[in-house]
DNA sequence: ACAAGAATGATATGTTGTATCATGCGCCCC
DNA sequence: GGGGCGCATGATACAACATATCATTCTTGT
């Protein structure tokens, strides 16, 4: 991602926020900024180390999972529930529907790509867990996998 | 479940770690015994807790992660990586094929279902994952739901 | 009965996350 | 543009989840 694209993402965040009544602030755009960068998820610990060595001040954890509550609730940020990190999310520039995110894991390089699951699947799920008696709420999947550049010859 | 079909089945545990070299112990036993009785998944301390209520003793929560970690070895036990919680198999009793389990949580009572995902939806998963060059591991999906109890009458 | 190895206990520490009170800083209204 | 209100951040404490390591006890095979 070169500076335009950082920079193009960030204002978007911006109007999001404004839109909801919230601010992007500084301290928030840099956090953003950093997952936006950052190849893997990382953890609230992580992005406080990576913060500190990116803005040459550190920042108490404590506000490091603040920000992150805030960047989630303007869904500009989602938590991968399998290892507890955070990556941004990868529909901040275009329209931002916030369906609910899916992600594909990669066990090895530890990468996350978000992808939307199409309906046809869901419904499938839905109809499955019907079957016992349960009824599927909105679930972010997150599915173990091998990503392109891992399975390249992966032995 | 009542005590015939409890003892069945720590029966058949006992098998399935005879033949694996380990030994169903009495305290894996009754960690067991309390992860089978359970309504819903506990965690580990939780699970210490639960002991000391029940044996009389106590033991330490060191103890109950390496008894748990025997137990998973053994498929006896799986853990729910969305809620850091555990659950017994469901398949002990019978033939016990260790799939990869799949899970449906309830978000409301918090009781988790294990059941199987047909072939045919995790196929379609994997040719979704393989549209953008992933290729799909063995995944322990967690299905956020409504058991049948809570949805009965939910708002 | 003894030795070897497995199981458990005790203790310390690492990681993730929340609660709470204090301080700083921006923004609005006049 | 000063004063005060409210949001953002800092500091500190602690809770929950988990692992590392060494000591002790139990089991089992010979």
């Amino acid at each position: 991602m070169n500076k335009q694209q950082l920079s193009r993402i960030t204002s978007k965040a911006k109007d999001i926020c404004a839109r909801s009544g919230g601010r992007l602030t500084e301290k928030r755009q840099r956090v953003l900024e950093i997952l936006l960068l950052s190849d893997t998820p990382l953890s609230a610990y992580e992005l406080t180390d990576a913060y500190g060595r990116a803005c040459e001040e550190s920042m108490p954890t404590m506000s490091v999972y603040r920000i992150l509550k805030f960047l989630e609730e303007e869904h500009l940020v989602h938590k991968l529930n399998s290892t507890n990190k955070y990556v941004a999310c990868a529909h901040i520039a275009r329209g931002h529907a916030h369906e609910i995110p899916q992600f594909l894991i990669c066990g090895k390089c530890q990468s996350a790509k978000e992808i939307t699951i199409p309906s046809s699947i869901v419904d499938d799920l839905g109809k499955l867990v019907g079957k016992v008696g349960y009824t599927l709420m909105n679930s972010q999947l997150e599915l173990q996998c091998l990503c392109d550049k891992c399975s390249v010859g992966a032995s």
